[in-house]
DNA sequence: TAGATACTTTGACACTCATCAATATACATC
DNA sequence: GATGTATATTGATGAGTGTCAAAGTATCTA
């Protein structure tokens, strides 16, 4: 049941005053899922994809990785709440879940 | 000669098509900078102070951690050309990098 | 039930990282 | 030059990471 679109994205309230704790421990797993270049473009392609997704099956050729290196990636940027994933008979779909980058934005433009 | 604004920060130019390679290779260290929340903090006091920066002296204590790792830290976001320094006397002053996450910010508004 | 396809998990390996204590360097003052 | 303060570097350690081959799981079809 992995893809149960399992989120550790976590609402990140960033205040007025320094970046608390708390907030600093919810961000930084997002841009650790983005401090890859495998990653990003994986990330990258699946956003490309728009609503519909992508299926994991063309992911693995594009990026010059084995799959189940494509399998991990993918598992990182699900569990940090990037990309969401849905079952297709024996395709996985990958697309972005809503709102991935909000608190990053947020984050960015502070 | 640590203080001479050492900047790996590369001019990332994202096209249209799917991320490039050295894009991803470009972008990923900035993303990596920013993927601990020690540093993500760090980055966060560095950014407050504006344009006058801050004392690495006045680092230290709020993050809790030792002088070294806060070094160590500092040094991470200068290479991932985030902030810059410069010396005054025994103090050294950190600032934000001008431009620092405009490659970042383009990457996630795209 | 058997085989085929898509995907995940496990185990291993080389590598990187965050952290600190100890030490070194740079600068100012005496 | 000697002493003190601010910062950097070194060395060590425990934890984490990207990668792949091999093995496991899930789903479809025949």
């Amino acid at each position: 049941m992995y893809h149960r679109s399992m989120t550790n994205a976590k609402q990140v309230q960033l205040g007025k005053g320094p970046l608390a704790d708390g907030a600093a421990a919810s961000l930084a797993p997002m841009f650790a899922a983005l401090s890859d270049p495998t990653r990003l473009r994986l990330f990258d392609l699946v956003r490309r994809a728009g609503r519909d997704g992508i299926c994991s099956c063309d992911l693995t050729e594009p990026l010059d990785r084995s799959q189940p290196t494509i399998s991990h990636h993918l598992k990182v940027l699900r569990e940090a709440g990037l990309v969401e994933s849905r079952r297709d008979g024996t395709w996985i779909w990958y697309s972005v879940a809503p709102h991935a980058l909000d608190a990053v934005a947020q984050f960015i433009q502070r």
